[in-house]
DNA sequence: TCCAAACTGGACGTAAAGTCCAAAAGATGA
DNA sequence: TCATCTTTTGGACTTTACGTCCAGTTTGGA
């Protein structure tokens, strides 16, 4: 368990949060920031974390602490929650805190109370309903931008084209496999494999 | 890196965000909830992930994702997030996802509006593709109709709501079956027979 | 309270979904 | 042209989800 693969999580619960939150992840080996996430504090990696009280931590039952008060030294005030991570043998190897700025919450508790305004939301239209015509519209589509009739398209162009349409959800359309591979005009067995290649190689679109 | 190690990481976010948000850990290589921290959409552990194609998201910079939007079949908003886990060799290994009840912030939308904006949908491609938002639309939306939580729809009332699923083409959707069924809080036996009912007399909209 | 209708969990047979492989068909280059 | 490498194919086979069925239990009304 490294920061490096922890850092996902750091990166997530900031944006989650953000611009309300700071996420810090503590190295207890050296006592020091080993990575920060939108930082409020303006602390940085390789500062102190000055928590020292891990003794403190080891006392109680579970890995999880908080939510407690702090406050920042601009007066803010924070809601905070650590989590001890330890390593295969037990002993504490991080500890990754969560910082949550309350005092937007709490200006904004006291406006709200007024307004109880509901929200209509718009339904999206999903999934094709008939995706035979998906299916049909992106194979016509890709053969057209190709100036290639399907039975000429090499097998790289089916990769590309397989992956289109896995990932438009047309392979996840129940019977559709067999219904594919005809419209591709391979046989079921490479389909299969011009799949297993097109998921393993994601063929980035520009996206 | 296991479930138990990560535990307190999901303890905590539980708490900082209780009560709304839910924190789940997935398993990827089973595609399995490994851990479950107050839980608002009712699963428990062991219960399928329905996390679309992991390699997917290898394909991208980082591996945090979100915050995008979700619904709730009792029609909640969710803001969600997502990390990436991977082991030592690269391998992605588990997704923590947080799920954070927005409601409560909705009607103050204005005034949180930079806790709740950042919802710019991007990692579509990675949650399955969006036969569950459909379902989710159409049970909230049904249910807000009749102003009854799922829980106590009358038979009639499921009969009805799932013509309008089965309509919606959502049973013809890869591995839909048990996920309907819950989401009716029936058993998978009982959605067949309304099922059958349902497709035996097509509850005739008035077009 | 009792009955009939409905639901449940589980067993079961079937049909797709996927995997695997040996042989055929195409490419490639000497 | 031949030898070799790659890809495709058809088919056998395993696994997974679908859909049916049933016995036991629950539920909602008369």
């Amino acid at each position: 368990m490294t920061p490096e693969q922890l850092a996902p999580i750091g990166e997530v619960l900031a944006r989650l949060l953000s611009p309300h939150a700071e996420v810090v992840l503590h190295d207890s080996a050296t006592d020091q920031i080993a990575a920060i996430w939108n930082p409020l504090s303006g602390r940085v990696p390789g500062d102190p974390s000055l928590l020292g009280e891990l003794d403190e931590l080891t006392a109680t039952a579970t890995d999880a602490y908080g939510p407690y008060p702090k406050v920042l030294p601009d007066g803010r005030r924070l809601s905070s929650v650590s989590a001890v991570l330890r390593d295969d043998t037990g002993e504490p190897k991080y500890v990754l805190c969560v910082n949550v700025d309350r005092t937007a919450f709490e200006s904004a508790s006291r406006l709200l109370a007024a307004f109880a305004a509901p929200i209509s939301a718009q339904p999206k239209a999903f999934f094709e309903h008939d995706w035979t015509e998906k299916l049909n519209e992106l194979v016509a589509g890709y053969v057209q931008e190709r100036g290639v009739p399907v039975e000429r398209l090499s097998r790289s162009d089916r990769l590309e084209l397989l992956s289109r349409l896995d990932k438009a959800g047309v392979l996840s359309q129940r019977k559709s496999v067999p219904v594919v591979a005809r419209a591709l005009q391979v046989s079921r067995s490479a389909l299969y494999q011009l799949l297993a290649e097109a998921r393993k190689e994601p063929h980035a679109d520009p996206a």
